[in-house]
DNA sequence: CGCCGTATGTGGCTCAACGTACAGAGATCT
DNA sequence: AGATCTCTGTACGTTGAGCCACATACGGCG
């Protein structure tokens, strides 16, 4: 009677496992806050937590020297950020940054290891996850190398449509260009385009989607691509 | 007395065993000739065989609807194609394609399922091969997006020398372009402007690495990024 | 209310790379 | 030797996007 949220706020990889080991996880696991900005992990750095979110989003980026960094992932409520853990490597190979404001459920590296060692099923999911991810990261480096801008800006909003679980959400166009890899003026007449079409609308990084369908002509298979991937890992 | 080959024919990986598990491995493994222009595997296609290169090497490449092809990683006798079976899925994201011609160990998928359960040793390389190679792919991906061609074009010049133990071998201008995403008239520019600097030098698809420290300089950072990710692996 | 910081729109210049097309040069075959 | 094929060199116009710089607009704050 007192609960507000309607949204249902699950992580679907916890919440595809069996009963014994979804508690034995949900147990071992605290809930924190995600901080719009925060660095979860940076490459080659020790992993401590591993993260399940709930809301809000964690984007995976490659810091490049002498260049902005580069997206190369979106980690919501449907992955995990961590998963090289099961490799054995304590670390990751991407920094993570905050991307949108939310909750998330973490657990200490140590706990997962042992975790892991009662879990099958949890074991296998965060393989087969890892698997999508990969998948994930060579479609987008193809995307990058080979599609336009706008169609990117699209495909993006998209991924961060399907993760924000809202048809609003807070993005800057500069902080657009930075995940595209673009210069920000660049994001303005991709932005403006995909706006005059009245697919989506913006003020002052306020983005609301107005035409989903349309948004995803406008962009690349790859955000097709990258779903169908989803969606066999939660086949 | 008869034996030719002063070449270490080895695999990096397998070499890296204790000597039951080696054993073991190589008692199920038969030795096949990798052939130029060979498809190893295609994504979403069910992985019959894994490899173990020996000499030779192959590639893996993104293959994009209405594009050329792009390289997105190389496999010699540092790696293994396959190494995505130990995640429980019996499919690769890539495809492969062989680059240069060789020999490589190979086994069954069930095989090497079932080698698995007995092999802790194995496992864990194989873990730690595929964490290498997603890193390996996010920095391509990176790469690929903010370096011009001419450094690219020398990265994948070095790797490919550190692959086929030689400072010769066979590549077209065709070739080149296809795996780094760029036009055949843009590879000649760049190839040119190597051989100019005497870095390099090529006729008809013969080429010959001349000078190595100057190639790596002419290379982008990727390159020394890539390596220290493989020393790592085995240290 | 006016100031200022942040966000967005626009324009001009430059450039790497593209698409295409063609010419020369080495290899191969009859 | 001549015909043919493959590989490489080069040139032309086009273009998406880069860098830079400035102009406008919104919104909170003193």
């Amino acid at each position: 009677m007192s609960v507000v949220k309607p949204l249902r706020v699950v992580n679907r990889l916890i919440q595809g496992l069996p009963r014994t080991e979804r508690d034995r996880v949900l147990q071992r696991c605290e809930t924190v806050d995600l901080v719009f900005g925060g660095v979860l992990a940076d490459p080659d750095e020790i992993v401590r937590h591993i993260y399940f979110p709930l809301q809000g989003f964690i984007s995976l980026v490659a810091p490049m020297t002498g260049h902005q960094p580069l997206e190369m992932g979106l980690i919501g409520n449907e992955g995990m950020l961590g998963a090289t853990l099961v490799l054995g490597v304590n670390a990751v190979p991407l920094r993570a940054v905050v991307q949108g404001s939310g909750t998330a459920l973490r657990m200490t590296a140590p706990q997962l290891r042992r975790l892991l060692r009662d879990c099958p099923v949890l074991l296998r999911t965060i393989n087969r996850y890892l698997y999508v991810l990969m998948a994930q990261l060579a479609q987008t480096a193809a995307c990058t190398r080979f599609h336009e801008v706008q169609a990117r800006l699209a495909r993006w909003l998209l991924l961060t449509h399907d993760r924000a679980h809202a048809d609003h959400f807070h993005l800057t166009h500069v902080f657009l260009a930075d995940m595209l890899g673009v210069r920000r003026s660049g994001v303005t007449i991709a932005a403006g385009a995909l706006q005059r079409q009245e697919l989506i609308h913006y003020t002052r990084g306020e983005i609301n989607i107005l035409n989903r369908k349309g948004l995803e002509a406008a962009s690349c298979e790859c955000y097709n691509a990258v779903r169908k991937d989803y969606a066999q890992l939660f086949a």
